[in-house]
DNA sequence: AATAATACCGAGTAAATCACTAGGAATTAA
DNA sequence: TTAATTCCTAGTGATTTACTCGGTATTATT
């Protein structure tokens, strides 16, 4: 019941743009060595979500990546999508592709996977990276403003 | 995000038992064709669940398996906690074990997952084996008592 | 015009995990 | 004694994971 390293390194490399919003182009490689993650494969990442519209790119020196839309209009549950795939704790329950099972309509058990799944949901829609950079921002007035962990 | 088997297949074993209790010890062969799962992978299964006191068995001809305790008192969590280990969206949120990462202490995206998994426990610890029962017997009186899907 | 910095792309891979299968030993009711 | 059952250990093919490697294309800077 864990996600992928895809999902916990694109949610933060996508904080990390939310963070650094409005100056410009952000290089892969300063993302990959502030979240200590290998550039090679953060690349693969990037690459979905440039597809899915979640980031943009500047190509040629001083390039780099942006967000493709405003932090307040990006939820978690966004970026897990497109990272890895759609939401849910079975296949029976997954939010687009739901597997056909015989038993679906009366299956007890795929009425609990359907409430877990939904306050999975719930949870990961309602967080934007504007959420997260406002805690940020409020956990570094409480530590006097050392942001040492961006 | 997903379950195994494991959990999938665990919960509807122990859903099978809960709706059988009080008639004495059901086969684990009568259990796997019911619920269609191979039977070896299934002994492995309740094997785990045995060693956790989430079941009982009688060995040797007529034997089988029961629930080690009332339904009442049985989890969804239990179950999963039991066949996927603790449950937690990474690895740095894991309800027991929780990595350790230099981050942590204000990592944005941790605190992110953490209200996932809350949501996820906040549920799952939330729904018995009874309730399970008694929403079965709910659809089977609705749909006329023809409780084909168990 | 040359250089360096960047994004973009596709293939390959070692290790781990998954979802089983196989084959038997031990136990017990009939 | 037999048949039905639980209990146990080991093996295994397929898939997934978390990368690495080696380039090509693009563009700002010099």
């Amino acid at each position: 019941m864990k996600l992928s390293t895809r999902g916990e390194y694109g949610l933060r490399a996508m904080f990390d743009l939310a963070m650094r919003q409005g100056e410009g182009p952000i290089p892969l490689k300063d993302i990959a060595e502030r979240q200590a993650i290998s550039g090679h494969y953060l690349e693969q990442l990037i690459a979905g979500l440039r597809k899915a519209g979640l980031v943009k790119s500047v190509r040629g020196a001083q390039g780099g990546y942006m967000l493709g839309r405003s932090p307040e209009e990006i939820t978690v549950g966004d970026i897990v999508r497109v990272l890895e795939g759609p939401i849910g704790p079975t296949e029976c329950v997954s939010e687009d592709d739901a597997a056909y099972c015989d038993r679906s309509e009366t299956c007890i058990a795929r009425r609990v996977w359907a409430r877990v799944r939904d306050s999975i949901v719930e949870v990961m829609d309602s967080i934007t990276l504007k959420d997260m950079c406002a805690e940020a921002e409020k956990i570094a007035q409480e530590s006097k403003g050392n942001m040492y962990y961006i």
